[in-house]
DNA sequence: TTGTCATTCAAACGTATGTTTGATTGAATT
DNA sequence: AATTCAATCAAACATACGTTTGAATGACAA
């Protein structure tokens, strides 16, 4: 039954509930989910205190709101990819490898103005050590690593399936670890990084994967 | 002035002190170090709730021990194990790979009896997303990162300074990365993974960071 | 106007946390 | 025996946190 007063189209959220998951997904990005206190974020979204809870009902169901947010159309997309390879002839490592992080490096947010720190929020998704994050990465995983343990036994000759496991694994490591700490890599180096592109990163990170998932 | 009174020995902890540092450090490599109170570590390791800001002064400083006791030998140890490759003639790509990580796997904590649990703290530090954590290892790190990308732009012709510098932080993430999901492989793989041992992923991770390391 | 209901708001609540306190212990020294 | 002091302990403290409450607001329909 549909209510007989106005209310929010399904697929709009509410101004309050989009500045809260965009104001949340920056501050997770940059401090961690515990340190963020739901003060801190209604705060800095000029939003009342209790709309936390009113919204999303708890600050655990806002963090799953804002990570799924972000993981799931990241492994969406992923699959898309790769079926998009496997129904071509260009079965290529390449390809496989692109298929994998290209979601990543083209993920900007839900909102157009979105800035870098959403890279970071992705990547401490994908590499989360948090029981609470690993939960939701763990549920959809399984699938997006199977497949791609699958077109890689395909493409190289001779790889086992455990083998296969530890590459993904190995690939999600280097992504992610990058990713994050790509910026910290300016203050160390001869700077000819460009921070906010990202596209000699992933151009180096593309070589580097490929030697190291075909090797044997 | 040394007390007339009887102390201890500089370099022997105290039974508390040592049974602190012992509780905690399996339980921040299990929970993550925001997750883990005052209250549970004392209460773990049967000694009063006063005991930590008596012994290290408050929880943080606590933290800082914990995650000193582990990320200063490892990294210790590698420049120790990468200056025997500059000083004989064995300089190749495989070995500077093995001084990065052979340290980590190595490592068994302070006590015999150390478990597993130790080496998903060392991959929490090597890949902390967490502040605190990260100060510690700016400290280190630079130095290491810098003698690592000087040997590798030495074996490998052509090879540029900041190519190498990206493959030192995408051999980190692969490293940390894997050690800590170890586990998690188990439930998805074939079941061929030995929990225990850790030696078929770490060939597995020399044979892949070798080869995506000597690409160009 | 009147009534309805989603939303917002200031205020308070309950609790878990890190920390501090002041007394007590117990071994070592004189 | 008396003294000293590091170490331990139960208890209390202060506070930051997530959450709840009940009133106020304001748009919309009847």
């Amino acid at each position: 039954m549909s209510s007989q007063y106005a209310t929010l189209n399904n697929n709009s959220l509410s101004a309050t509930k989009e500045r809260l998951l965009d104001v949340s997904g920056e501050l997770f990005a940059e401090r961690g989910f515990d340190s963020v206190s739901l003060r801190m974020i209604t705060d800095y979204a000029e939003v009342n205190l209790a709309a936390v809870n009113y919204h999303f009902g708890s600050k655990e169901e806002l963090i799953l709101a804002v990570v799924e947010d972000i993981v799931g159309p990241v492994n969406e997309k992923r699959l898309e990819q790769l079926s998009k390879i496997n129904s071509t002839s260009t079965n290529s490592l390449e390809a496989i490898i692109h298929a994998f992080i290209d979601p990543v490096f083209d993920f900007s947010g839900a909102d157009a103005g979105a800035d870098n720190k959403y890279y970071k929020l992705i990547s401490r998704c994908i590499a989360s050590r948090d029981e609470r994050i690993s939960s939701i990465i763990i549920k959809q995983f399984p699938e997006v690593l199977a497949k791609f343990v699958n077109s890689l036994t395909k493409v190289i000759p001779g790889l086992s399936s455990d083998s296969a496991h530890l590459k993904v694994m190995f690939m999600a490591g280097a992504l992610a670890h990058s990713l994050f700490h790509y910026e910290n890599l300016l203050l160390v180096s001869n700077g000819s990084f460009d921070p906010s592109s990202r596209s000699v990163l992933k151009s180096e990170l593309v070589s580097f994967l490929s030697a190291g998932m075909g090797s044997n």
